[in-house]
DNA sequence: CGCGGCTTTGATGTTCATCAAGTAAAGTGG
DNA sequence: CCACTTTACTTGATGAACATCAAAGCCGCG
């Protein structure tokens, strides 16, 4: 599982990567070749096991990439924000998904024929540069987050997620969570139950306050304890 | 924690990912920059927080990549072997490695300046788009596998890395170990104690026969049913 | 309204880490 | 080369962390 870094400063993927290597005619190109696709929040953008035939960029909203278990359980590996790049685990490795991307808030996405991408890869080796550089970047992220998790004890693991979601996604003490029980516990691989009673604990422990997804972060030093601490 | 898959059938990295894109010109000017080095079972070949300063290839041995957690406890990413790419996970996304790389037997590396590489990508777009395969292919491994592995029971593990040793890297149902049983607890996320306890337990059933590091696969199809049940 | 999904709490059981203690093997220095 | 020290290996007993099971309240939605 794993939450992507929000490198890239700018409006857009034009605005970031691109921009910067791109000659003008090489954008033109890309337009050409862009749409805009809207989900809604629960909607599924692709399946394991489906081909790969786009390269997503997400302009707006929030998606979980995650993996069905042979128990049908889902394992959420990363939460990915605006300007990260989904799919740029296996787009370039694989001709199928390893894993499946849902929206977990209504999202807006920029679509990009992947042959036109990999083209440009052979056409500007600047912007395959910059490719390997986030990609690399991205799974280094994925794989750090996945090593820490790992040592932290279940509570550390709910206070890392709350801190995540307070700092990383929503830059505030409040905000609505925008996965359920149940997918917190997919995220950070833990039973319901257990998230539940931790949360619980956080708030008689006057940690946080709860009502219903409305989060409200009281003590943000002590739960950067608790995660440190594991 | 990962297992490379062994990708490249050349004999060496010019064989392999180099040799299909680069022109005779440019495979010299990498000649120019390559040294080869040797390193005996246990060295530490480079160390977490390290500059990144070159690009290793290995050509003969085994390695492995780990991190060690604040209780100075090990714990491995990956094991490492010909023809795989080591330091592909950060080499071009970070300045400094983000976990260390330690011999686990006699091995010989290829090693680059790894700004001759980057100004290799820049000159010639199909490397780096062989490169941005690779990266794609070694990270999505990793993660896959580290999914696999954590929904398993620890027996599961173990028969997981029996499995990996006897097949991928020995091809051979009578190998030597390359690791301690601590490693292995490294390796798969578990306790010495109890890596000796179930090695014995498969001893004890007849599926496997030790003799120190020594070990022979008697039944192969438990094991597998033993790994994919979890 | 009633059904299914999400949430919550408590009780029970399993898996596994930790602790303790002892043996074997492998270095190390005199 | 042998005594000494350290490191690796092994087994058993205990306890902690966590999953599982069970049961009930809540909410939204057809």
């Amino acid at each position: 599982m794993e939450f992507h870094n929000p490198t890239f400063p700018g409006q857009c993927f034009f605005k970031s990567i691109l921009f910067d290597s791109l000659t003008p005619d090489e954008i033109h190109l890309m337009d050409d070749v862009k749409t805009e696709i809207k989900y809604k929040k629960g909607e599924i953008i692709c399946h394991e096991g489906d081909e790969i035939n786009s390269f997503y960029h997400l302009k707006n909203g929030l998606v979980k990439l995650y993996k069905v278990d042979k128990s049908d359980k889902e394992h959420i590996i990363s939460i990915a924000k605006p300007f990260d790049f989904i799919g740029l685990l296996s787009t370039f490795s694989q001709t199928h998904y390893q894993y499946s991307i849902a929206a977990i808030e209504d999202s807006v996405f920029c679509v990009f024929d992947i042959k036109a991408i990999k083209k440009l890869v052979l056409l500007n080796s600047k912007f395959g540069m910059a490719l390997i550089e986030n990609i690399s970047k991205i799974t280094e992220h994925v794989i750090n987050t996945r090593f820490e998790l790992n040592g932290k004890l279940l509570r550390g693991r709910i206070a890392y997620i709350l801190l995540y979601f307070s700092q990383n996604v929503y830059k505030s003490n409040h905000f609505e969570l925008p996965l359920s029980r149940k997918e917190i516990a997919e995220l950070i691989d833990m039973t319901t139950e257990n998230v539940i009673r931790i949360l619980s604990e956080f708030r008689k422990d006057q940690i946080i306050k709860i009502e219903g997804k409305q989060i409200r972060v009281l003590n943000e030093d002590m739960l950067r304890k608790i995660s440190v601490a594991g």
